[in-house]
DNA sequence: CGAGTCCTTGAAATGGATCAAACGCTGTGG
DNA sequence: CCACAGCGTTTGATCCATTTCAAGGACTCG
């Protein structure tokens, strides 16, 4: 798999038009929520406001990283693959959410970001980034935080998604798909059962079976839509405590 | 497993003296890298050079976070667990690595810290960090670098050591092992087999066995001490390739 | 020397992988 | 509007890797 053919994939990004940050309805909850308006009057670079489809490839381990991206809505998989070939789901990335933060240390992408849901994302160039971490010495903070965003969701990734027997790992990855889309209520829209075995490293069929199972548990049902289910999250949670 | 008890079980550390950051050794592979030797001259709080014996636990997860550690030598093993019970190494650090990065951020630890082989570490409050940070700007730089460190053995620890056969993992696991001891030679100490089962999400006996196995194929070879095993580096990463 | 702790090996039980085939959508063209 | 192709999902049957249980061995410390 050379990066070429990868890039080919890529889906074409429709371009919705230069970020608005200042009018931004969610600033509160992304990025630059430590920024006050005036913070972008003179921004050198633009900051680009996207939409792709699913399965467009955003991003590329291994190419050339010239800007950080930031989840207005949708969902992403960053997933990273070894010499040898094997290739696995990383993290899974909601609203809110920041990625590509290796480009702010010469880095380049340390994995390939893909769209799992339809996503709205703005685009950020590594130079406005240090534009406002030169202009607001607070930015760096917020920035810090992002890091340990990652951080603490890719040890939830080991102890949730890769430890224990499948079955835990399902319903963690059930909850945790619930935690990830931000809003309150109990029904999500699953990926494809592909990738959310990947998730788990697990098979597809195997993923399945227990998705059965817990539907024959009455803990899962089918929701409006094929691929939205709704979650009994109590029910799920006391699977795993005894 | 109350916080108390596990508080009880840590180990009392040697205390070595004062840090003398200036004339450190090996600071240039050090969390100071980056500053001149000045950048000691009144420092507020003390650093502290601390040694600590197998078994001991040098922080607690959910603990009051008021330093970070930088190891000059030695191996550690970061630990995490769900309230459910279920508990497993997420990280294993040597020399040259800084934890309790999550101090910086007004996190409580995250991860219970604990000795795997004797450890020369220093403790350096955040109060200490803070000012440096305050009177050198590249510092933040830095320290940054050890977040992104972190992140990339996390996600290593999810691609190599917690995914694919269980084979594959403890081949990783060894050669990760060369990797984190830092000098070039092709020997290594074993940690216990309790704590390299649970490293690569196994049985004890699995992995018992797996070694075994490495050891009939003449890849892995006793060496002088018990738990001192001498690799066959080439032969090993070409068990992975195929 | 004996107790404790950790490592090693064997045999039986099981969870999960794999292979194979049927099913059910969704979109396309006749 | 129906038939069919294509893709992803579901289910069953078999096989194998890994877990678990059980017991014997080796090293370490007092």
């Amino acid at each position: 798999m050379t990066q070429a053919s990868n890039l080919s994939l890529c889906g074409k990004p429709e371009w919705i038009g230069r970020a608005d940050c200042r009018h931004c309805a969610i600033r509160k909850m992304m990025l630059f929520s430590s920024l006050d308006e005036s913070a972008f009057d003179h921004i050198l670079e633009p900051i680009d406001n996207l939409r792709f489809g699913p399965k467009a490839c955003i991003y590329t381990q291994g190419g050339d990283s010239n800007s950080i991206y930031s989840i207005r809505n949708g969902l992403v998989k960053l997933t990273q693959s070894l010499p040898d070939g094997t290739q696995r789901i990383v993290r899974l990335l909601g609203p809110g959410a920041v990625t590509g933060l290796e480009a702010l240390v010469g880095e380049p992408y340390h994995h390939t970001l893909l769209v799992c849901q339809e996503v709205d994302i703005c685009r950020i160039p590594i130079e406005t980034m240090i534009q406002l971490e030169n202009e607001h010495p607070d930015f760096s903070k917020q920035v810090m935080k992002y890091w340990e965003q990652h951080l603490n969701l890719a040890d939830r990734w080991i102890i949730e998604l890769s430890s224990g027997p499948i079955r835990n790992r399902v319903v963690r990855f059930l909850l945790m798909l619930l935690e990830i889309k931000g809003d309150q209520n109990d029904t999500v829209r699953l990926l494809s059962y592909d990738d959310m075995a990947a998730i788990v490293d697990t098979s597809r069929e195997t993923f399945n079976r227990v998705i059965a199972d817990l539907k024959s548990m009455g803990l899962v049902q089918k929701g409006e839509s094929p691929k939205e289910v709704q979650c009994d999250i109590q029910g799920l949670r006391a699977l795993l405590a005894p």
